[in-house]
DNA sequence: AGCACGCCGACT
DNA sequence: GTCGGCGTGCTC
């Protein structure tokens, strides 16, 4: 084994040892630097992968942000192990989003690193021990314990052997003494193994024998099979798949194996042909993406009038403005303006994205993308595998994928030639990440992607946010109404139920008004569907003792335990925790426990004995939890097998039934009454969203709206459809009291399983935060509305910033304040994060 | 974030 | 006397 000299007297040729700075996906705020080995030198550049060691044992996969030839002043870099990429894979546009998310979020480019590429890009590693070459049990000057010596014959035997292996002949905490004294006394070399997570897909297919490609030959075999009709069936199958007359070079692409037993052949005529020479296999790389490549993809974008003088007006505003507003009632046909600015953009060579929240990304629009796009589209959504996702960043960054249509984290695949971004049903706070860290806003980040790649940006919504109807006004943003309804269908009638009134009058029957419940008959004899809009999952939100007012809690979380009836359970929507439902309050042993509140199960539940004989289904979390599921209701109700649903917020969303007649939500007080400054904007968006699902076609759909709060102004603007209304009557609110948009919100959240600790350290933060903001921008610590998750309890501080404060000073004094309060150790145990802009 | 090194209680 | 608890500090 050759040694190293540093000082060597042979002059060597001066060749410039380079350092490279690596990102890595930790949570840590700099980069690394290490030194390239001069055989890798070559393969280093900017934005290629590399595999480092990190610490004493682990080794990740980092990326290049920068080449020096400057070592480090003080600290000795550790050699590179690894550069895996020949080309790119995160390009200098993404290094910049990561360095925007990080500092406008409050988080380390590592995290967002991490967070933007998939996990199949960063790779495992597994050490593994095998003998030292040099190593002779006879000759080694040292003692082998009995242990040692069965590691010995171990390895001899099988040649590498993993910790795993190891750690089955010896209890954990031996394993690493084990190793050490083996290292120390040269019998074993610790090798690394890397794998890389991503493999391409294979699978089998099969292609004629070359010395067959001559007619003669071909016809030789033909005779040859005449008796044999199974694989004679075969081999005429293979010819009329891939006519190798016509192009012998077709001969070389196959046929997939498994495609004879589709057409009812045996698999094992085609073992035989392969036996005996004739057929040969091969393993092709397909995709997983599942597109029919063959097929031709056509289909236009036809516009009407309206939709025409929406894109024209909005073509002159992207002008002047980066970034366009576009606001359409449900069912204005926001999609097909969409579509059609990106086809241009395609068309041109160039890429586009479309960010949807996740529960719009449906079968029905996929199909439709796809129709018009073909393969050129990617679509990046939860529900895909890691290695599906993997192929899509690798498409964007090849090129061979211009459009993506995709959730939030999107925005992070490696465009390069980024011309257009629509951010559609941009209100949803689902673009909101919040766990982990970096909690970044997609629509704002797009719109940051805009600037990057100096793109247009298109938001788009029928209730914009309040914040992006703000910047529209201003003409921060510019905008277009539409107000036209395809087809010219009526918005639906909205009706605004006063519960109290009718509870008054003893005209309700539980929940249900009398108004609505008429209603629903009318609607289930026509033959009409419904959907009944409920945002609250379960049959129960709380069961409560009527004798001594005993509340049934999670015991982890404070809240009230959720009766699920399906299961006869109590369920903790926080942290998952479920009982069995006690017969007896568990307080007073009283038997008078009582059912309060109402979620989709019992409304399902109400709906069968008032409909016994209609179709009844829910879609909620617990019903969709299985792949297909959600596929599944949303058919069946497509096809009129049911007649009315039941659901939570996942109605509202991106579908479109041509057979609802009637919306009812059944509780509007419950989603305008949380303490949350969005309460009412976020109730009057959702209200309105799903009020859009009622009367798509020639009739004019009837919306219900039960409420004991009928007084409340938002529903005045809620029947009359007067969006500017209700938004200017926020926007005075927003003003007066402090809140966006007028003010920017930076949340800080401190967690601890001690709750005294969690509250002492939240005074002394906020102690330290007042001194430097003063005590009107920094909210008094305080509970979250829950403030135990986990058994583990928060503290908030909200600092409300005035537009035009020093944003980057003062998220410098933040950290500074809270560096200085992990400084006392009493506190060490609080986790302190940041939320900017909280959704 | 992991993970090793380091200082105090219940046990082979 | 040790094993092992998790506090603390580092990772190029």
């Amino acid at each position: 084994m050759s040694q190293l000299s540093l000082q060597s007297n042979t002059p060597e040729p001066l060749k410039e040892t380079l350092f490279v700075q690596v990102l890595l996906p930790l949570p840590l705020p700099k980069t690394f630097t290490y030194r390239v080995p001069d055989k890798q030198a070559e393969k280093v550049q900017h934005g290629v992968r590399v595999i480092v060691p990190f610490g004493k044992k682990k080794i990740i996969t980092g990326v290049i942000k920068e080449i020096t030839n400057q070592a480090p002043a003080d600290y000795e870099a550790r050699y590179l192990f690894e550069v895996l990429d020949d080309y790119p894979m995160i390009m200098p546009q993404q290094f910049k989003l990561f360095e925007w998310i990080a500092s406008y979020y409050m988080a380390t480019e590592g995290e967002t690193f991490n967070v933007g590429i998939p996990s199949g890009l960063k790779l495992s590693s597994e050490s593994k021990l095998q003998l030292h070459p040099q190593f002779n049990r006879d000759d080694s000057p040292y003692i082998f314990s009995n242990l040692e010596d069965i590691v010995i014959n171990l390895l001899k035997k099988e040649g590498l052997l993993s910790y795993q292996q190891i750690a089955e002949l010896a209890s954990t905490k031996e394993i690493s003494l084990l190793i050490k004294e083996l290292l120390r006394k040269q019998v074993i070399l610790l090798i690394e193994q890397v794998k890389e997570k991503y493999k391409p897909k294979t699978e089998k297919y099969v292609k004629l024998n070359k010395s067959y490609l001559q007619k003669d030959k071909l016809e030789q075999l033909m005779e040859l099979l005449e008796k044999k009709p199974r694989q004679l069936d075969i081999l005429l199958k293979y010819l009329q798949q891939v006519p190798v007359f016509q192009d012998a070079e077709l001969n070389e692409n196959g046929f997939a194996k498994a495609q004879f037993a589709n057409s009812g052949l045996s698999d094992s005529s085609v073992n035989t042909l392969i036996k005996n020479d004739i057929l040969e296999v091969f393993d092709k790389e397909i995709s997983r993406l599942d597109i029919d490549s063959n097929h031709q993809y056509t289909a236009d974008i036809n516009l009407t009038d309206f939709q025409e003088e929406a894109k024209s007006s909005l073509e002159e505003q992207f002008a002047k403005h980066d970034v366009n507003l576009l606001q359409g009632v449900t069912g204005s046909g926001k999609t097909e303006i969409y579509l059609s600015f990106i086809k241009e953009v395609i068309d041109s060579g160039s890429q586009a994205l479309f960010l949807l929240p996740e529960i719009a990304i449906t079968t029905q629009m996929i199909q439709r993308v796809r129709k018009i796009f073909g393969k050129q589209v990617g679509v990046y959504h939860s529900k895909f595998s890691d290695a599906e996702r993997v192929e899509i960043y690798r498409g964007v960054a090849e090129g061979s994928i211009n459009f993506i249509i995709g959730v939030r984290s999107s925005i992070f695949l490696p465009f390069n030639n980024l011309s257009f971004i629509v951010v559609d049903e941009e209100h949803e706070q689902s673009y909101k990440q919040f766990d982990p860290a970096p909690r970044y806003h997609a629509r704002d980040a797009a719109i940051v992607l805009g600037k990057i790649h100096q793109a247009k940006v298109l938001l788009g919504s029928a209730t914009p946010s309040l914040e992006s109807y703000f910047n529209a006004k201003n003409n921060k943003y510019g905008y277009y109404e539409l107000t036209q309804r395809y087809k010219e269908v009526k918005l639906p009638h909205i009706e605004i139920i006063n519960m109290k009134k009718e509870k008054a009058k003893k005209q309700t029957n539980g929940d249900y008004s009398h108004s609505l419940i008429e209603q629903l008959k009318v609607e289930v004899e026509k033959k009409k569907q419904a959907i009944i809009f409920q945002n609250r999952r379960g049959y129960a939100p709380y069961i409560q003792c009527e004798t001594c007012g005993w509340i049934a809690e999670c015991e982890n979380c404070s809240v009230s335990l959720t009766y699920h009836m399906h299961q006869h359970q109590l369920k903790c929507h926080y942290c998952g925790f479920r009982q069995k439902s006690p017969a007896v309050c568990l307080n007073c042993e009283s038997s008078n426990l009582q059912m309060k509140g109402f979620g989709t199960e019992k409304i399902e539940d109400d709906l069968h004995l008032m409909f016994p004989e209609v179709k009844i289904q829910r879609m909620d979390k617990d019903t969709t939890r299985k792949k297909y599921s959600y596929q599944q209701i949303i058919e069946a109700f497509e096809n009129n097998e049911t007649q009315l649903l039941v659901g939570t917020q996942m109605v509202s969303k991106g579908l479109d039934f041509k057979n609802v007649s009637l919306v009812a939500i059944v509780d509007a007080d419950r989603m305008m009454f949380y303490p949350d400054f969005r309460a009412h904007e976020r109730a009057f968006q959702m209200m309105l969203q799903v009020s859009g699902r009622a009367g798509r076609d020639k009739e004019q759909g009837q919306v219900f709206v039960q409420t004991y709060q009928h007084d409340n102004p938002l529903f005045y603007y809620l029947k009359n459809y007067d969006i500017k209304g209700f938004y200017e009557k926020q926007l005075e609110e927003r003003y007066q009291f402090a809140y966006p948009p007028f003010y920017r919100l930076i949340k800080v959240i401190l967690k601890s399983k001690e709750a005294v600790q969690t509250q002492k350290s939240a005074q002394l933060m906020y102690n330290g935060l007042t001194q430097i903001f003063g005590t009107k921008r920094v909210l008094a610590p305080h509970e979250p509305v829950i403030a135990k998750i986990k058994n583990i309890f928060h503290q908030e501080i909200w600092i409300k910033l005035e537009k035009g404060h020093p944003l980057d000073q003062a998220k410098q004094k933040i950290s500074e304040v809270t560096n200085k309060l992990k400084e006392d150790k009493q506190f060490n145990k609080v986790r302190i994060y940041f939320d900017v802009d909280p959704a």
